[in-house]
DNA sequence: GTTGGTGCAAAGTGTTTGCAACCTC
DNA sequence: GAGGTTGCAAACACTTTGCACCAAC
């Protein structure tokens, strides 16, 4: 994907693009993967010292309804972020963290199983499996 | 199910059979559904009324422990927990709350898929899936 | 009588909000 | 210059912990 697909998309949608949001976009871009709240302010406050909690917090908020971050659930129940590129969907192992990408194409034929037999339709975004990995389950 | 499974379970167990205990299965049970900790507190409490938060939360993370309730993640990022009965799994509607079940078995396919594909053996545990119920996905 | 469980209180962690000052446009 | 954003600080919500007392066995 374009690299800065996700600044256009925000220039382009008149808002303003500050330090803050850069930096938190080019930590969640580099993280490639999940980060709580937290996280993210701990990384970006390394780049952008005078940065708060606040402002991290309203920026997540602020990018996922922009459709830039992702907010998905972590396994001890906290929110997580991350950038939205292509659809997909992700498998953690509980044991050791290590993570594996699922294409969004094997579960459709499930929600639209799921459409058939309670009318439901599940929304596509990001889903996280948890289990055990493949080193981890022999343990 | 036998109503006092539950609760054979835990004697048998060689645990304390306590009023707080009890008052806090019957209200999981009886709300046949998830219930976050505050909620559970909330409700045990109306019953129970010298009951603390700290015995919640310690009670809850016993009955997860022992296996009698099942901690999952709801919507706002926060766990919930209900009684640990059949395997099944929920689609929440984002909009209205409405909730339906579905059986294990239609997902079973798709953990023997992820398996064969990413080598991750998928918890059975109960899992939700949010989206748009029958009535919601029209409006 | 033992010892596991609970209440109490306090602290820890994560998140949200009001408002004045600031900076992007 | 105007108004969207941010920093600051405080409040808020949720969860965890230590310790003394109590009650289920």
């Amino acid at each position: 994907m374009e690299p800065d697909f996700d600044i256009q998309k925000l220039r382009s949608g008149g808002f303003r693009l500050t330090p803050q949001r850069l930096t938190i976009i080019e930590v969640l871009r580099e993280a490639g993967g999940h980060l709580s709240a937290q996280e993210t302010y701990r990384h970006a406050r390394e780049r952008l010292p005078g940065l708060t909690e606040a402002t991290v917090y309203r920026t997540l908020d602020f990018l996922t309804a922009q459709g830039v971050a992702l907010m998905t659930h972590c396994g001890d129940g906290h929110l997580v972020y991350e950038i939205a590129d292509q659809d997909h969907h992700h498998l953690v192992c509980r044991t050791c963290g290590q993570m594996a990408e699922i294409e969004h194409s094997l579960l459709q034929d499930l929600y639209d199983q799921f459409m058939r037999e309670t009318g439901f339709l599940v929304e596509t975004s990001h889903l996280t499996f948890f289990g055990q990995c493949p080193k981890c389950v022999d343990g």
